[in-house]
DNA sequence: GCTTGACTTAAACTAAGGTTTAAGTCGTAT
DNA sequence: ATACGACTTAAACCTTAGTTTAAGTCAAGC
């Protein structure tokens, strides 16, 4: 298998390194391989659930949250349905937030119509 | 005219009034006025600029560019061209934002649909 | 006359999500 | 041999965006 050391990773993902380390302490990815000095590896199942948790990451979820649905991964199927849950409840406040921000982007339109509208004027 | 109180206005925005208190602290809104006991009265022309700095606190604008904004317009005309220029960048970020969200929420769908699927499979 | 809602300042406090520093130790590549 | 990239721990530090507290004052409505 192919391995990535921590600042190969840490590019793939941009991130910055320590914030793999930081996640790791958190617990938001566990149980990374080293090699013989000590070296992180990143294997592609890692950088797997890394991307995940960069999926949520950049959706906003608190790292709490993130953190309880690692666990959750790591116990095992019969956590499913809770992930399942929890998943679906995210979705919902992803779309929220999104459609929160469209709704605000309309207002920040009309500024910029507004804004572009006088500029042509004041060259007539 | 209509005048709002702090927590009319506070209510019609959907945030606390402590929050209109720090907003002002802050110079996000100035001027507002005050009944002869030293209350806040809101009127729709600051109700209107307090939307517009929901507008870019809920598309996750720093303070401190909703702060220079406002300056800006306080400051009058001859600063439409840096608005225009920050709406316009702003608006870019917002919508690499979304982008990013969306990107983020496949991610989340397949979860979705992977657990989705697990959980049919076991019924079966 | 008392409760309610508003007001004040300044500072402390919180939570989230990291970043930085110190003071080293290792192993690998040039 | 020396520089590079990685490693350690623990604590201190940082920013953002507020919230809370203290210790009052003030005016209006019931």
């Amino acid at each position: 298998m192919n391995y990535y050391s921590i600042g190969e990773a840490a590019a793939q993902l941009n991130v910055p390194e320590s914030t793999l380390r930081f996640y790791e302490k958190k617990g938001l990815v566990t149980l990374i391989e080293r090699d013989e000095a000590g070296r992180r590896l990143y294997s592609e199942h890692q950088m797997a659930l890394l991307r995940t948790v960069m999926c949520l990451k950049n959706t906003n979820m608190p790292i709490s949250d993130i953190q309880q649905y690692i666990n959750w991964i790591v116990e095992g199927d019969s956590t499913i349905e809770k992930r399942l849950d929890m998943m679906l409840k995210h979705k919902q406040a992803v779309l929220d937030e999104i459609a929160l921000m469209h709704h605000s982007l309309d207002g920040i339109e009309e500024k910029i119509t507004r804004y572009t509208n006088k500029i042509q004027e004041a060259l007539t």
